[in-house]
DNA sequence: CTAGCTTAAAGTCAAGCTGACTTTAAATAG
DNA sequence: CTATTTAAAGTCAGCTTGACTTTAAGCTAG
């Protein structure tokens, strides 16, 4: 099966891995789901979840379960894309491992813990582990440093930012999310006019939403659309 | 060091190669640079270049290798970036093969049959293999069409359009390259107004190009840009 | 020399889009 | 009824875009 590498060099067998970036806006925030180690190495830090490539296999079946084994929700429900591959040779003490990454966009979620999985896993905010303040298991800093810039460079050419609202959403939650993310402040005039006049991005349900104050807002679905023409682009 | 497979599962070692989508631009049309396999399985079939990840090797520097190893030529001359991960149970039926696909963009190469690698390499119009009249070995046509599709994208946004051309180039060098890559005809004027005052993109040398007709063109080289703003958007 | 060809580069202009801002709409609370 | 709140629509100058025209600068044929 590996007669090649005679001919090609070294080449020991690997482990491969997935590993997942699940982020959702709760309070006004971008949060991460986190699972905290219980074995060495790196016991006690916080770590993606993650976990094998299981036999016959394939990556997107093994990020899809694991994302049920971590949230607890059906996969089909959150948007999920692969990331990119990691393969440092030092990255995980116990050997070669490879990891391939997947970005995982949902709306708010119910609290973790209620997964398959017995490992304590909960929703933190991202900015500590962006900025350098706290540290992530592995190189699980850089894979979440890259998820988020890939999400914010999805933002502005994709739909993907309805991803992380509930449906039926308004303008103001799917603008709430694009200010959560980018961390700029939008204006909200400018920002209805373009999303509401994107071909299949929003699909009106005819329902408002009524709070406590204030007119109320109308209520949409996701479209069929996946790109967004022309985009919504941020650094003005 | 695969201890933790008892408890996640059934996983067994791997193998992880890198795959390399080096696309290049000559005679007005897009090339790929293929090898023509010597051995089964497809064998006689023509295949991404690409070999297994050695001990100690960084998938970045697999990719180089491979790349030095198929064109002859330094790896830091080209552009090289990571494309994604394909892990599909199946598509070696020599067992479970991870491959990591990279995309490299260069101008106009030396005839590659001076790489180290003995195999036949050679430029083959990328057309046949996109629409299915011609077949690669593996799942190396899904990995073609996904490569094509990140470099069409990545023109839009990006500056690697100009690691296509051979330095100096002229501003009509660099629209051949559009032209070709999202094959689409460009308004020379348009086009020349964009590129030109996108913040350090283009450098002009000072020099000028002389054909054996027309004005003579002025010379640029590459800025130090990665990101173009505003971006050149495809599909008016 | 100059008329004519070729390609480069600059200019023109109406239409559309953008960002900053103002106005109107529709609900609730007091 | 009025103030308050949030949604949604409207305004407008300035910029960008696409389609097109004009000028520039080389060559060659006569």
């Amino acid at each position: 099966m590996f007669g090649a590498s005679t001919r090609l060099g070294p080449v020991s067998p690997a482990a491969v891995t997935v590993d997942l970036v699940i982020l959702t806006v709760r309070e006004e925030t971008l949060h991460v789901l986190l699972v905290e180690r219980g074995n060495e190495p790196y016991r006690g830090l916080p770590a993606l979840p993650g976990g094998y490539v299981r036999d016959g296999e394939t990556l997107d079946a093994a990020a899809a379960r694991e994302l049920e084994e971590e949230t607890g929700l059906a996969a089909h429900r959150l948007h999920l894309e692969q990331l990119r591959a990691y393969g440092e040779p030092g990255r995980d003490p116990r050997g070669r491992i490879f990891t391939v990454a997947y970005l995982a966009l949902g709306p708010e979620l119910p609290v973790p813990s209620a997964g398959t999985d017995a490992r304590a896993a909960l929703w933190s905010p991202v900015g500590p582990y962006l900025d350098g303040t706290d540290e992530l298991a592995f190189d699980h800093g850089m894979i979440l440093r890259d998820a988020l810039e890939r999400a914010r460079s999805q933002l502005e050419y994709t739909t993907v930012a309805a991803a992380f609202c509930a449906e039926p959403f308004t303008v103001a939650d799917l603008r709430r999310v694009y200010e959560v993310v980018w961390d700029v402040p939008l204006d909200p005039s400018n920002f209805r006019r373009k999303v509401t006049k994107a071909e299949r991005f929003l699909v009106p349900t005819g329902d408002r939403r009524m709070l406590d104050a204030g007119r109320p807002a109308a209520l949409y679905r996701r479209g069929d659309a996946r790109l967004l023409s022309p985009p919504l682009l941020r650094g003005a």
